[in-house]
DNA sequence: TGTACATCAGTGAACGCGCGTTCACTGATGTAC
DNA sequence: TGTACATCAGTGAACGCGCGTTCACTGATGTAC
């Protein structure tokens, strides 16, 4: 075709964001190349000029995925931050939405510079989650450990109302309902009726 | 072959627990029914006298997987129910762990039958959690509320100890630690260095 | 209880298909002079 | 600045392979008489 060299890096780009959106939705076993291929706007040969094997555009995407999430800007407050992660939308929206829950079903089968990029990933998401839960009287142990347990309940929630969401939609909004509450202090109770 | 009923309804169990723990490890989509029925101990063509598809296999493999679960004796108190699923071997053992930990990521992808076996098992589990975490003085709705919170914290930290264990062990051991302390209100924080 | 036959869980080869990967080829880009 | 040529990102056909599924066949089990 003959295409410069910077159209070259910018297909290599569709290519990875096309895979990205791809395996977030249906996996990445379930994804072929050549599906992939023309989901990026391309044909199937071209996918070696760009990437060695299938396994090192897993690799190509976990880090972009996971630089993404560490170029996000920061939500603010904690309650801000709950409540957009444990929204409906960030829930019917997995193309877009955090990798570290998005691929966190699928991390512990993935290659190991695919995992290793993930794994980074949660560390430095929880950098940043360790400076929004921190209070002033609370050591650093405990801010540690506050910021790993938020964490997992973020994540736990938000996994488990995906995978009921097609057949019990309503506990599935409970599951993020009950989050939101727990995790913000609002814990907006109605008066139980006598 | 020739084979009495009650074997082949063995074999057919055999099957699905082959299924079972191969799915967990692996994920459906890699396991090929080939592999499979060598697992179990027969070849490839008998499959297909026991489930119509691979598909009725994935909702077998599932409805069982709830049952199991649901037939499991109850752990005695909250905090022995968190400390044994938040532990190293729990995490370490998804063939034979939990079902709704080990399947969490795969379910959102399975077919309807199983993702309604799967949301089947999550509020059953929910049940039984909601009657261990009540308290005296805690009305119906927070009790259900602390249930769901609980659980998707124990999830959560147990999906993502799973996902970065073969990368980063000691990071995954603090999250299953600090689910352990969160949760337990086991909160042995050491005297902070002065 | 003994014989004749239908049932059906096994076997293993074969089916078409899509997978990841390789290849020969094309032609604009980018470089050397 | 203009020409000659190497580079390399594209194309699309082809490769072997394993997938899910189908099939003809076997022979002990289970039933009918």
């Amino acid at each position: 075709m003959g295409v410069s060299r910077q159209q070259a890096a910018e297909n290599r780009s569709a290519i990875v964001a096309a895979a990205e959106r791809l395996f977030r939705v249906r996996g990445v076993d379930a994804v072929g190349l050549t599906e992939l291929m023309k989901e990026a706007g391309f044909t199937q040969g071209g996918f070696y000029n760009h990437f060695k094997s299938k396994d090192a555009l897993v690799a190509a995407v976990m880090e972009k995925a996971m630089q993404d999430r560490a170029d996000s800007p920061n939500a603010g407050s904690l309650a801000a931050q709950v409540a957009s992660y444990l929204s409906v939308s960030h829930r019917d929206n997995v193309e877009a939405g955090c990798p570290l829950s998005g691929f966190a079903g699928d991390a512990p089968r993935l290659t190991d510079a695919a995992r290793a990029c993930y794994a980074h990933g949660v560390a430095a998401y929880l950098d940043r989650l360790e400076r929004m839960v921190a209070t002033d009287g609370a050591t650093p142990a405990q801010t540690r450990r506050d910021a790993l347990a938020v964490f997992s309940q973020m994540v736990g929630a938000l996994v488990l109302s995906r995978a009921i969401a097609g057949t019990d939609p309503a506990l599935a909004d409970e599951i993020l309902d009950a989050g939101r509450d727990t995790l913000t202090g609002t814990h907006a109770d109605p008066v139980a009726p006598a």
